[in-house]
DNA sequence: CCCTTACCGATAAAAGTTCTCAATAGCATG
DNA sequence: CATGCTATTGAGAACTTTTATCGGTAAGGG
């Protein structure tokens, strides 16, 4: 399992430790696009001596190796995402979840190319509203 | 000059202070989407007893009373805008400058609401890529 | 001109992230 | 399986960005 995962370590001379497994599979285990922080305290039952600082260490290791995805929606907070197809974000803005939007459009950057000449390397649309446990709980604005 | 940010800051019970309308000039003449050390580097010459608590302090001020906007496109930072009118941005990802993209499209969020269900209330859209500037400096990538 | 209080500057504190370093452990090699 | 090289770890300091605290100041209404 996680061969994939595995393999592409091994190929940037990479070591496969537990470590940085867990805090793979911490960031995959909790579909809510979590923090740093939320993925060291999901880390913690499973390996108690892990450190806040290898967490942060291997978030980092796993985008440059493109095993992972940032996003940025809050103010301050960098979020993980492990779903590596192209998406959009759905962001509540009382409860700060973030949820995939399964759609894409590359058309978008096509027109934005050709309009602009500027070279495009990708794009984030993320929206904002309220999930439908916050519209129950507050249903003022 | 500047009747409606002076009208909409007395209604709401702010005053009107040197320091809150070099900030807001500081956001508006930086076209850059600055970040708040920006802005205060901007507005320090024109007063140089400015405190950076000051700004910060207004930058919060003045997004409350919807006469800027936040917006986050790298790592924990967070840029102003005072542009008001919808549009979409451009984030060089060599030189972090954020351009405005002036087009804007309510059926995206329409089409989104009617597929899920969920309440929106908007959306952005920032393109990535490499500005002029940057693309003869590094034709790499 | 005076009074109330929103605001200011300075600084400490909080929150999020990265750096430093000695000790440890992956893993290639034999 | 034992050995050696070095990427990685844990702990804590340091750094960056933002917010809170507080005594003094000044905006603006009367
Ligand atoms: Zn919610
Ligand atoms: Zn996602
Ligand atoms: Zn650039
Ligand atoms: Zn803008």
């Amino acid at each position: 399992m996680q061969a994939v995962l595995v393999d592409q370590l091994r190929k940037a001379n990479r070591r496969i430790t537990v470590q940085r497994m867990q805090v793979f599979e911490g960031v995959k285990g909790l579909d809510s696009h979590p923090s740093a922080l939320e993925v060291f305290e999901a880390v913690k039952p499973r390996l108690p001596s892990i450190s806040l600082a290898t967490v942060y260490r291997n978030l980092h290791i796993l985008r440059l190796e493109g095993l992972l995805r940032e996003i940025h929606c809050d103010r301050g907070i960098t979020r993980f995402d492990s779903n590596l197809s192209e998406h959009y974000h759905f962001h509540c803005t009382s409860c700060q979840r973030v949820s995939d939007v399964p759609s894409y459009s590359r058309e978008i950057e096509r027109s934005f190319s050709e309009k602009t000449g500027l070279h495009i390397s990708g794009h984030h649309l993320t929206f904002q509203g309220l999930c439908n446990d916050c519209l129950k709980v507050e249903p003022s604005r």
